[in-house]
DNA sequence: AGATCCATGTAAGACGTTACATGATTTG
DNA sequence: CAAATCATGTAACGTCTTACATGGATCT
């Protein structure tokens, strides 16, 4: 469970903050692909999460500005989020277009497979320095530092493994043309276009 | 886009199947949390599917059952999905319930922090037999064997880490009775209910 | 005979995103 | 002064999950 609802807690624990502001910090945490959500989920959860005294609220016409409504976390908030979070774990997910894509490489255009192996490098290099400069921003607890730890060791294994073994999904992959199935007959295929192998690892992967 | 209709003809590419079928070779997948689908939704997308044209449906009254409905990806439905998987690759997301809260594990009670991290080796041991399963299964393409290779260098990394620092976050984490925090009152708080460290890592993690 | 699996489908509801609407303030 | 950023909110829409409804077949 970690709904808008928990996210805005999350980031309430450590100081108050405007709607805003929230989103704001997410968006920073997002480049790692690990948190994110919108304007339209952030704000009513932050009405709900008032309406249910997890967090007060408080408007504040400083500067001159329209008023800006900051959002603090009360002692009830700590403990319900505490407690959720010792409660039971959900699966974690791991959505990854890409990989889902790799799974047919064999079936598309080796320059499609080239581009779309440079992008995820690129990608994942990028989240490699977020969580280098995060660490660096602050010590932060035992806890913040194991997390931190453990999403560069994953990255770093993915990135490696990314770079040694590209080679040999690009040379799997279709030699020419991009894919035009129409361009052959029945009973004209090539085996490949009837039976791609990457399809039964779906079954089990 | 990895929505269910993707993930349906992703299935039929291998050979044709009931709704049924796609479902049990979805959650044979679905140990490694990489896809996963309900057949509240796939039902649908195999209707639209064949509506679309991209796919063929029919009925076999085998051995007296009532009919079951066998879909067959067409030569239109091979073209779509290829063409769609070379188009623009969206981001990937990891969602981990159990980063999120190892995050806050300096406020939680040590003896939580300990079951969960046994939990995540648990089942993260689970995935890497599922992929060395996979991979034993059949050999694959060359793109089949990549995401294994990708997945298993991932996996085995993040379960090494796990397996090697986690002394340090259960050290980390709270010595006694679980959160309570009503019992202090204001201004008797500890500082480390004041200012979790862990929250300012939801700024840029 | 009862439980479990095979098999399909619908309806309700949760949850979230995109797009829209609005307006003040700061910066170039 | 125009553009970007700060700031909040709503409404429409999409997408999936859960729960329900149904019934035959297989196993114990």
């Amino acid at each position: 469970m970690i709904d808008v609802r928990m996210l805005c807690l999350a980031a309430l624990m450590g100081h108050e903050a405007s709607g805003y502001d929230i989103k704001k910090e997410l968006e920073k945490g997002g480049s790692t692909g690990l948190v994110d959500a919108s304007f339209g989920s952030i704000y009513p959860a932050l009405a709900r999460l008032a309406e249910d005294g997890l967090i007060t609220a408080r408007t504040e016409g400083g500067r001159g500005r329209t008023g800006k409504t900051i959002y603090a976390i009360t002692a009830e908030g700590r403990a319900h989020f505490l407690k959720t979070l010792s409660g039971p774990i959900p699966e974690e997910k791991y959505r990854s277009p890409f990989l889902f894509a790799m799974l047919f490489a064999d079936e598309l255009p080796r320059e499609r497979v080239r581009v779309m192996i440079d992008q995820q490098i690129a990608q994942w290099e990028e989240k490699i320095a977020a969580v280098e400069a995060s660490r660096a921003a602050g010590p932060g607890g035992a806890g913040a530092s194991f997390v931190f730890g453990f999403g560069e060791a994953t990255l770093r294994a993915g990135l490696e493994f990314l770079k040694r073994h590209r080679r040999a999904v690009e040379m799997g992959a279709r030699d020419a043309a991009p894919p035009a199935p129409t361009q052959y007959r029945a009973g004209d295929r090539p085996d490949a276009m009837t039976e791609p192998a990457a399809a039964a690892a779906l079954r089990t992967p």
